[in-house]
DNA sequence: TTGTATGCGTTATCAC
DNA sequence: GTGATAACGCATACAA
């Protein structure tokens, strides 16, 4: 296919080793042929077979990252960051959408780990594959995950925090004076979407405020449930005055509801949500919502990763946890 | 690293190519070896180094992406069309975000082509790299483009018909009774923004309205500048009873601009804009807008390219040209 | 039915 | 300063 090392040392008329010196720019060449073969280079057009330098530095500086899907607006962030850290430092992304799918998940593993990925970046996997972890722990191969658990893994992890997140977004609408405050959950297998109904709960207990059942109801993170959710609360007869909402898609679809069923926000009812995704800001009024710093995410995850691969040895395993920081706009109201 | 086609020999007592018929599945090995290497893959676990066999086969599966930025909405349904159907058949892919940066694009190539791609998928090149793309042809390199021009090239495109779409976007908006209609552009940089320019001139000339210089405005496809835009619009004397906007983004932030200046959709103006994202159609009121079929534009491409990587030969360029298709929802009254 | 030998493009070891 | 040569993991032409 393309010029070799091989096309270049015959046209050099020197040996390959030394094209290779040269190439890796090291020393024990002298400065003519080094010239002559850097000329070379840029006449004939070569481009290191980086497939071959793989298989004999066993580094393919490759990495997999391991997601639920892509078209969820919190992973393009998320993954933008990941990129630009990973190809500053020299590495580029096989990515791999999952839908949070067991079998996707096992099969990611196994197609990543054919393609001699460097390192892999999990997020938000829906189960633990412990054994696979263990397995790969033990031949000291490159992990991150980023999850919603606080709990010490093998491997280090970004931490969102979400629990003490959901804390702060209805403590925040307490301290705006409401006291009826219902909560729109995620989809409930998911981790993320449980801690947020732990830090909602135990929000509304340390504020010695009754937890009404009727006000909690279940979503799945899309808008669809949203729209349906919120319906189902404004139907109601003792209405909240104010709603958590497990994230801004599902936003999206509560204003549609509100507006459809001739309610405003935030006269009639106040909207908190979570994660602060782009258009966000854009709703009418503005979303008041918890920021995730997702880009950033995204910096340090490339650098934990490709820290764990430079340092063979992995002495430390450093987790890191990423707060969520309110963003006031207009959807919500103070009371009285 | 990982255990080796050779471990699998050893432990089976027979020769690496006996193990690697079974593993390709090829005749010439008796079911009781072929039984015994079977079991012993799943023991020891053995996962293929596909570097090494893309070493010898000259083919590594895996196909480079070069988006602009995944983080644009348009995108990240397109990407997923692809990888869906790349894993499908087969193949992984690498990503390549660009930000439409002419050295970044070129690093793109080089990076790709070192890792050697099987083929690269080109999405909004902001140039053409004319001589790069000759080079490969020559090579017989497989590469698909998705632009919005419609000149035969080199290369078999996915070609979405931007001027066709503009134009119909205003046709509606005439047939819809308005006469007085305006156009936020998109970066005028990028060949699409220029053609739904074109698109929008000509309907206008067709229907014998005349073009006012005032109610067009230059965006850039974000929302900012939407936002901006459209105050810029609704500040003048004369206002436009309708606006074509270049895409959904900057329809958001128009959305927020005419409601801070007291108007409202679509009483006081309408609103049509292009791309159709998922969020759209939860603006109040939704968004008319044209629809791309995005996901499955990225199918398309998926399976242009891998014709074009199964079939060396590469008999037919064939384009492909995707229509939009109007959504109507609540932004455009009917005047009169 | 099975095995030997060669090569893919590159780097590393060792010799000259 | 320079060059043979082996090796990475795998597939395959050719032998046996």
């Amino acid at each position: 296919m393309g010029v070799t090392i091989k096309d270049l040392a015959r046209e050099a008329e020197v040996s390959i080793t030394t094209v290779s010196r040269v190439l890796n720019n090291k020393p024990g060449v002298s400065a003519a042929t080094r010239e002559k073969i850097r000329r070379l280079v840029k006449i004939m057009g070569y481009n290191p077979n980086s497939i071959a330098r793989g298989l004999v530095l066993n580094q393919t500086f490759l990495i997999g990252l391991i997601i639920p899907d892509i078209r969820n607006p919190f992973f393009p962030e998320m993954a933008r960051g990941v990129e630009d850290r990973a190809r500053e430092l020299g590495y580029s992304l096989i990515y791999y959408n999952t839908d949070k799918n067991r079998e996707e998940e096992r099969k990611a593993f196994d197609l990543l780990l054919s393609k001699q990925v460097d390192g892999v970046i999990l997020s938000f996997f829906s189960w633990s594959i412990k054994k696979t972890l263990l397995k790969l722990n033990k031949i000291q191969y490159p992990v991150v995950r980023v999850d919603s658990n606080l709990k010490k893994s093998i491997y280090p992890s970004v931490i969102i925090d979400s629990i003490s997140s959901a804390y702060q977004a209805t403590e925040y609408l307490i301290k705006m004076g409401h006291q009826k405050i219902g909560h729109i959950t995620g989809r409930i297998t998911s981790r993320t979407a449980r801690h947020y109904l732990i830090g909602y709960k135990n929000c509304l207990r340390d504020y010695q405020l009754a937890f009404h059942k009727q006000w909690l109801v279940r979503g799945d993170f899309e808008h669809q449930s949203g729209y349906q959710q919120m319906k189902e609360l404004l139907r109601q007869q003792d209405k909240p005055t104010a709603v958590f909402i497990a994230n801004d898609i599902m936003a999206f679809g509560a204003y549609k509801a509100i507006a459809e069923m001739g309610y405003t926000i935030p006269d009639d009812i106040s909207i908190i949500a979570h994660d602060d995704i782009e258009l966000s800001s854009y709703l009418i009024p503005g979303l008041t919502t918890m920021y995730t710093p997702k880009y950033r995410l995204g910096i340090i995850l490339a650098d934990l990763l490709i820290k764990q691969i430079k340092n063979k040895n992995r002495a430390e395993i450093d987790d890191v946890v990423l707060k969520s920081t309110l963003v006031e706009r207009g959807s919500v109201k103070r009371l009285r």
